[in-house]
DNA sequence: TTGCGCGGAGAACGATCGTTCTCTACGATA
DNA sequence: TATCGTAGAGAACGATCGTTCTCCGCGCAA
């Protein structure tokens, strides 16, 4: 294992699997070791400490994510279009057999407590995705105010889904989201 | 310790504080001992593990959320009023200087994947929010399909809040459930 | 070929946790 | 008063976890 970069991500991407999964708590970083195929002196000699992979893992995911609300909101011609195009890929994502809810929101509950790294971590990326609404809500004309309001809308879709173990919160949201952009941009 | 019920209560009780302030793994059953009171041998003679503690405690909180619920809406007098009124419920709980996020997200996202006991009693305490509010919008004569977006609402608003770590949620929430209900009920 | 340094496997260590067990004191009953 | 059962305090136990350390083998320079 000559190549730094190539073991970092192996371990990063291996521990998103596994904390998402199951918890981060319930990740031993053996288990992290076996799964991504490294051993632990190296981890540890790429990673202070489980803290600091945990905040490397959201780094991860950020970047999953944005990846798909960009991908997403490609395929929209219109501000409009991209503004609901967060809901489309919401509902493509709850569909997914492993999913388990918001990764920052679950980590947040688990360890926001304990840990301010990781609360800070989880508030950047949300605070993005709500700069993100707003550019979107911008774009479109509407006021202001509608941008959090959105937002809203598909932070509970997520934790609707997650719990409920169905996609239909996604849909219902995407409803939702019609009537307020249908209210505000007349 | 003589009174059976007393001590149980009381070992939820410090349980329930200790869990949401600090996330449940993190809380051993020491310290439930230390701050109920209670020693650990009539602990475990009231609950036969840790697990059914925290179902209990579960169970304890659907209490506290169903009263707070309830005793918000009675100062409403109409419908609208009375679903409009979650909305200043949350914010009120908002506001209190230990809010840290809605206990059953929290919880859910923690031990959600290891325990279906747990799974199972989020999900029971969401789909009883959700008949609630369904209930309010028949009341209202509103289309039932505003009753989730409603929900979703809500449940955005208090991840929101918790990640932010500002009450804003709530009336940004309270809004748009206003904007919503105008679009259903003409 | 020989010595050296780096990396991997996994044992080891100290801490913590859930759970159980031991010991002691006390209150009620005959 | 003597005895028995119960409850509390806290030690003990086995498991697990984060982190470090030891040992061994392999590739490379002189």
């Amino acid at each position: 294992m000559i190549d730094e970069t190539s073991a970092r991500e192996r371990v990063v991407r291996a521990a998103d699997e596994l904390f998402y999964a199951r918890g981060v708590q319930a990740v031993g970083m053996d288990a992290v070791r076996a799964a991504a195929g490294v051993s632990l002196k190296r981890i540890y000699a790429l990673f202070a400490s489980k803290d600091e992979l945990i905040i490397a893992v959201l780094r991860h995911r950020t970047e999953i994510w944005d990846a798909g609300l960009a991908s997403a909101a490609e395929r929209a011609t219109t501000a409009r279009e991209r503004i609901l195009s967060i809901f489309d890929f919401l509902d493509a994502w709850f569909r997914q057999p492993d999913f388990r809810g918001c990764a920052f929101i679950n980590t947040h509950g688990e360890l926001g407590a304990n840990s301010s790294a990781v609360a800070d971590a989880v508030r950047v990326q949300k605070t993005a995705f709500q700069a993100y609404v707003a550019r979107l809500v911008d774009e479109l004309g509407a006021p202001p105010r509608l941008a959090p309001q959105l937002a809203i809308l598909a932070e509970g879709a997520q934790t609707t889904a997650a719990i409920a173990g169905t996609p239909d919160a996604a849909h219902q949201a995407r409803a939702a989201a019609e009537t307020l952009l249908d209210a505000a941009v007349r």
